[in-house]
DNA sequence: TAACATTAGTTGCATGTGCAACTAATCAAT
DNA sequence: ATTGATTAGTTGCACATGCAACTAATGTTA
């Protein structure tokens, strides 16, 4: 009785199911991603949607926007520029900073990246009527405001 | 124009949010863990809360409860029990499979991170109400089902 | 029973991750 | 201008992950 009561408790939580949903997508994600035979992680795939938006970013900039420390995004670069998807820039003005740029065969990668991602999606959200995801995304916004909100008072 | 609406597409659907919460979340419960000096992953908790629920499960039952990879499994159960957290036992019945029970060091540990959890969960969902809590988890709960439906038929 | 197939678990390899310590460049202040 | 602080990026370390190849044990079948 207590157990279950205590299960129900974890069971009611947005965390645990948060969780458990993106571990499979992104599983299904990987295994999209390699069907195709696409050279790349999901990771590689976040910046270079970044890049394509804003090109010549520098890296912390790049490492903010994907919410991921710089030695680990500095990494994701070094494997992204051994395939010839990116390239990193010393600026002139501040030679501390590398500016980042799609390469010709990054924007072809990330080209063909985008049916694939779409079918993703399609295939998750078969059975979501709109008004169903825009309540879920403004639920999930809140939860993102919690957390950084309670940052923010520490 | 054409920027616009494809951005739009991809902040519409429901994958970008669900991992980017995710990771927010992953993150600030990392530092919970850290803050109340718990030495202890977010995998490894799972793991904990699998063998609470149900001790004595063997590796390839547990891999499977967690969603990972047997070897991924294997390598966090060496570190678990490196700390003391949890015993593996091999079977008499079947040598092949080693039982894993959890210590009175594990069993103390997760007792200990279940008020950190309870208090990060209350933090995310602070202005959530019970219901739109239930509406997002039986919406999450299609959406596994979409993907573990569409596995079925490959 | 001997040979083959299956199963549980481990290990090598490549990926991704954050923290802390480091270098190099720039900024600030005396 | 020299000294000290800050900033961008890299690297060592420890962790987590999946796949593929491997071992050991069990099951199956001829």
């Amino acid at each position: 009785m207590h157990d279950e009561q205590h299960k129900l408790d974890f069971e009611s939580s947005l965390g645990p199911w948060l969780g458990k949903t993106t571990k499979i997508m992104d599983y299904y994600l990987h295994e999209a991603l390699q069907k195709q035979g696409l050279d790349l992680t999901k990771e590689q795939m976040i910046v270079l949607k970044k890049l394509h938006d804003n090109d010549g970013l520098n890296q912390n900039e790049l490492a903010f926007l994907t919410f991921r420390d710089k030695s680990s995004l500095a990494r994701l670069l070094s494997k992204m520029e051994r395939k010839d998807y990116i390239l990193r820039k010393q600026s002139a003005e501040d030679k501390r900073n590398n500016e980042v740029f799609l390469t010709p065969e990054g924007r072809e990668v990330f080209k063909r990246t985008k049916p694939v991602m779409k079918s993703l999606m399609r295939t998750m959200e078969k059975d979501i009527t709109s008004e169903e995801k825009k309540r879920v995304i403004e639920i999930l916004k809140r939860v993102q405001h919690n957390f950084t909100a309670e940052t923010a008072t520490l």
